[in-house]
DNA sequence: ATTTGTAATTAGAATAGTTCTAATTCTTAC
DNA sequence: GTAAGAATTAGAACTATTCTAATTACAAAT
């Protein structure tokens, strides 16, 4: 999907709720799409300043919370450390790797997804689940037994 | 178990990691299994001062941090609020109440959770995995259709 | 029993991430 | 073009936690 549609298809979202889009939204979220690497919201602001210098870190922080209404981001949270941000909206993990730093989606098969919530008994009716895992992830190894490059 | 073998399990376990029990990290300890409701360090230290008036909320901070580190209690974070704190050592889930605030414990069986693990790929070796619900828990229904009390 | 080194506790300062406030700027409807 | 509301902005405030430096408790070693 090319940066056009992806702003129609935020402008959308944003009317839904009736919201705006903004050039500092449509930026934010256009950064979250690029780069998927679950940025916090300092990263994110570094990320789009060169685009809008004039934009502030409070109104980063508004337009994620913003996008995070809209159900087109998923705050992502990791022991204290400060909330990431991720635009991947199918049902999946999070595996934290304590040695990088770095979080990556892990796919969640819908099958494991039902097995899991199914361990609630009668009367909690859960609104989200989150899996987070944390860990070590050497990177995986190939035919000749030589670790890919990430 | 009563307090006694209890002070004597939690002394054997401190010595194991070269660490002295004393009466601040007693009392936190025994604080966090009378009542195992997941309680935050500032509740934790509203609890343990009729008991030690002169202790201090770092001393507090201290202790949870040690008893976690000796893995007798597990920190728990929910979203960005503040940590909690939990002594159940058994494999369970965490279910959080958006209307009540609270945290409920939900048992995970190992075939759950070895379903889970299943679903990272090679290289991907994890050290904790966490699974948290939100949403809401009515009291579940007795026989006659009434919800039962807390 | 005293000394001495180390561990633990303590009060308060500092920090980090986030949220709030109030002023300004931008949009949209009229 | 004006008015009303929405969004942005800079900076203050806030909360939970960690750090610092001083004090106190403890456990050998003498
Ligand atoms: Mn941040
Ligand atoms: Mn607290
Ligand atoms: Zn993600
Ligand atoms: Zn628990």
């Amino acid at each position: 999907m090319d940066t056009e549609s992806r702003t129609e298809a935020l402008a959308q979202r944003l009317a839904d709720s009736g919201l705006r889009s903004t050039p500092q939204r449509e930026v934010v979220y256009d950064v979250l799409l690029k780069k998927r690497d679950h940025p916090t919201a300092d990263e994110v602001f570094a990320r789009v300043k060169p685009e809008l210098p004039t934009i502030s870190l409070a109104t980063v922080y508004n337009c994620l919370e913003t996008l995070v209404a809209c159900d087109l981001v998923r705050a992502v949270n990791i022991e204290r450390g400060p909330t990431r941000y991720c635009p991947n909206l199918q049902p999946h993990a999070h595996f934290h790797d304590v040695k990088t730093g770095r979080t990556h989606d892990i796919d969640l098969p819908p099958e494991v997804l039902e097995r899991v919530q199914a361990v609630l008994p009668a009367g909690y009716t859960p609104a989200s689940v989150e899996i987070t895992f944390r860990g070590s992830a050497c990177a995986p190894l190939d035919a000749t037994g030589q670790a890919t490059k990430s």
